[in-house]
Order: C-alpha cells, then sequence, then structure tokens
DNA sequence: TTCTTACATAGACATCTATCTATGTTCTAC
DNA sequence: GTAGAACATAGATAGATGTCTATGTAAGAA
C-alpha cells in the first residue's frame, strides 16, 4: 500500500466541520494520511528550514547537511511532504527547489478550530 | 522509549514562532510526539466522536461498537491521547467520561498559520 | 462477601516506517 | 560524447505502532 495518496486530500471538502461533527473512516484515513506526513521531527525540521530560506525556498543540497541526514533520507522526507501536497517542487538546471504551499498549510490550521 | 512524553508539550513554548523559523532537533521531536497523537485514523475519530456527543463528553462504552473496535484497543487510543494533553479524563463511578481539551486544539492551530 | 460492569494493563504479533547503501537518471560543462 | 554534479529510486534492516486476547483493578449491587 502506497504511503501517501497520490491525489492530496482536500481538508475543507473531507472534514467541513472539522472535528467538531463525527467524521467516517475513509475522511478520518485521508486526514491521518495528512497529518502523518508532518508528524515525524524530521519533516517538520525541513518544513521550518524551508521557510527560513531565502525566497522561503531551498533545494535538497542545502537541506542535507544541517539535517545531518544523507541526501536520499532527505529526498525521502521531501517526497512525503510533496505527495501530501504540502510543499511544491520546481526543477531549475539540476538544482530542484522546495517550497511550502501555503494554502494547504491553512487548511490545515482550520481543522482543529475545533 | 514512551510513545509520549509526560509532561504534555507546550506548542506555543517550544515553537513560539510556529513553522515559520527553524526549529532544532528537541523542538521537533516533542511537536512530532503530539502530531504523532492525532495522526491516526481511529483516533480522529475518537475525537470527533467525542466532540459530538451530549456535553462534549463520551465515556469508553459509548465508543467502542460505532468504531467496532475492542475495548481495549479503544483504551490504548484514549490514553495516547490523554498522554497528549489533548483530551481529558473524569471518572464518575464506574464510567470514566472523556472530554477534548479545547485550549489545547487551539495551540495546535496556530502552530500551522505558517 | 461475592458478582458484575467498566475500564486499564500486559504481552504478542503483523505491519509500517525511518534510515542507510547502492544505483539510476537528468542536467551542465567541457 | 564524456565526466561530474544534483537528485531520485530500489532494496534492506532495525525499530515503532495498531490491534488483538488475556488478565488485573476498581466501583456498585445484592
Amino acid at each position: 500500500m502506497n504511503l501517501l495518496t497520490l491525489t492530496p486530500v482536500d481538508v475543507s471538502s473531507c472534514a467541513p466541520e472539522g472535528l467538531g461533527a463525527r467524521i467516517e473512516r475513509p475522511q478520518a484515513e485521508q486526514l491521518a494520511t495528512l497529518l502523518k506526513a508532518i508528524a515525524d521531527p524530521t519533516r517538520l525540521q525541513l518544513i521550518s528550514y524551508i521557510n527560513a530560506s531565502n525566497n522561503a525556498e531551498a533545494c535538497v543540497c542545502n537541506l542535507t547537511e544541517p539535517l545531518a541526514l544523507s541526501q536520499p533520507t532527505v529526498s525521502h522526507h521531501l517526497k512525503v511532504l510533496a505527495d501530501a501536497g504540502l510543499i511544491e517542487r520546481e526543477k531549475r538546471g539540476t538544482w530542484v527547489w522546495y517550497s511550502v504551499n501555503q494554502e494547504r498549510w491553512q487548511q490545515l490550521s482550520k481543522l482543529f478550530e475545533v
């Protein structure tokens, strides 16, 4: 089974009332998949490092050293975040630049307004 | 190692600027522990079911049947949520009533205001 | 006391996941 | 076309986790 769905979950349509009303299993699983993407210390750091970078974007090579992780491991985590729609990927020459999808984070924020 | 720290993380002091500024490993691990508590479909359903109950509280016996899970499994998930400070426990007679810690959820909401 | 009900804890087990090394792919430069 | 740099993918492995059954604990009723 895939770690994450290929089409990122739309929080607002999948749980329009947040967690204030009963959500059924399929919606709960979609939300959990999205939340699992951020429920990891390395990925939280990646997000914060990208946000704190120039133009709020960073390439993989800028992230491996400060996190003291191998390049494939960082690539793996960035893929998880990208598959969840939380960050965006843009290839420019040999480099790949990642940036945070702000709209998506705002959706998440609303989910917790119980 | 414990699944969750015994003293629930204070989001606002551990990441005062949310994910807008670099967070270091210890803070990232604390936040991840908190987020892992909600990054599970069963626990998301539990939260929503508690919120949707009378007086926004529910006992274990009210939750096992609609979730089609064994009582120990439900107890386990409620413990994870309680240890993270996301729900509160109150024993009344033989029953144990769980309710959502609203303040804590608001803290979480602010975390995502990137 | 004894029984029953509601819940927690312990231990086992299958699955998931974070990390690594090794290798593939796609650019740029020469 | 060849070499090197940046990143992705594949496969392996140790550790984490969600679920269960079995059992313990505490409170009320008879």
